[in-house]
DNA sequence: ATCTATTCATAAGG
DNA sequence: TCCTTATGAATAGAT
């Protein structure tokens, strides 16, 4: 049986190769090769290596030890950094959630503002109702005698009103009687009772030995 | 003359190379090797590489076509941002200013969460407080017979304790005698007062064109 | 940096 | 993509 002679490896020159399958075939190859060439790199010389390939369909492939994004940064970190269309896109994400969280920030500041005021008006309301605007409002072994002789006349008149209304509904209602089980809050401890703002105020505010790691970022099969 | 045979290309453990001054050697001539092959890719696929190599010694070689920077910023783009050291502490700064203001808004939110609690439970204790608990607490003409039967009642004992007031104080204190500018609340438009609480209620080489980019960032002049 | 003997990488084809 | 073959290319070691 006759041998096939290979041609063997041949010479070729370094120019852009024209014919896709062909080129596919030797981006595949010198690629790995790179890839090995770098990582041999690394492990001799332990030095730290970074390389990210483009193919021309955008397809990226990338090899880094330790890893890439490391390396890029310290990379970045030593040269200014460059203002490309992508960074700035970037940066103007970052910079709409920082106007995203100062406008939510303004409106909750702003609703915070609107209910401290109303929790203040309560206040202020829960404090002028607190206190007694009327001296008829005081406990009556406070009051003065005047003051005294005018609820003493009021306490008549309310008299006069409660039983005339009483009269009225005994006639209208004609007759019903039902068990006192109501306390009456007339009759306190110490025998005066009286409106005594306490008990009307409900509110009390209680109140190298690691492989260098190479990766393959892209979205299809092919080379490109 | 004999010919001296040299060893010729010995095979080599891929491992650290111990000796320094071996390592450099190798570095050196590993590295422009590594940068040529990539050339070579470049030129042959079209493609676009990017090379970052650190030496042990914090020096940076770095090969790049077209450039290194616009292919950092390609990949960037790609990726997720990442977390290393270095952008860590870049980005730490970045996010400080959006940490600070999520956690403004944390407290601010709380603070609100607090103080509409605390609103509603001044309008809780409104709302009980203008529920009539008991019913002597309705308007008088609202009053069953009975009820009003026992406020009558109640009122003679009030009236009693009230004029016995009087005369305690009239005894007392003397005689005083002042204006009698305070209305009295007892005296309503329907003449009939009572205690209302609504009244209390106050809310980013091509080879033959253009070159690839190779350069050495670095402070000293030797190999690392 | 240069040389040489050798190993390694890879073009071509399957 | 992987395998094989034969050869061009890279390079370890010495100078």
């Amino acid at each position: 049986m006759a041998k096939k002679p290979s041609m063997g490896r041949q010479k070729i020159k370094i120019a852009k190769i024209e014919i896709k399958n062909h080129l596919q075939v030797t981006f595949s190859k010198r690629r790995s090769g790179l890839f090995k060439k770098a990582s041999e790199l690394c492990t001799l010389c332990g030095v730290e290596i970074s390389i990210i390939v483009f193919s021309p369909a955008g397809k990226v492939f990338s090899f880094g030890h330790p890893n890439v994004d490391s390396i890029v940064d310290q990379f970045l970190s030593r040269n200014p950094p460059p203002n490309t269309t992508t960074r700035h896109l970037i940066d103007a994400h970052r910079n709409a959630s920082v106007r995203d969280l100062n406008s939510q920030l303004t409106q909750i500041l702003n609703e915070l503002e609107a209910e401290k005021k109303r929790g203040e008006t309560l206040d202020h309301m829960r404090k002028l109702a607190s206190q007694r605007k009327y001296w008829w409002e005081k406990p009556i072994d406070e009051l003065g005698l005047n003051e005294l002789e005018q609820l003493r006349d009021s306490m008549e008149v309310l008299k006069k009103n409660v039983t005339n209304q009483t009269d009225k509904l005994f006639v209208e209602d004609k007759l019903f009687v039902e068990g006192n089980v109501n306390p009456s809050p007339f009759f306190s401890a110490n025998g005066i009772a009286m409106v005594d703002s306490a008990e009307i105020k409900p509110y009390q505010m209680n109140a190298s030995s690691t492989p260098p790691h190479v990766q393959n970022i892209g979205y299809g099969h092919g080379f490109f």
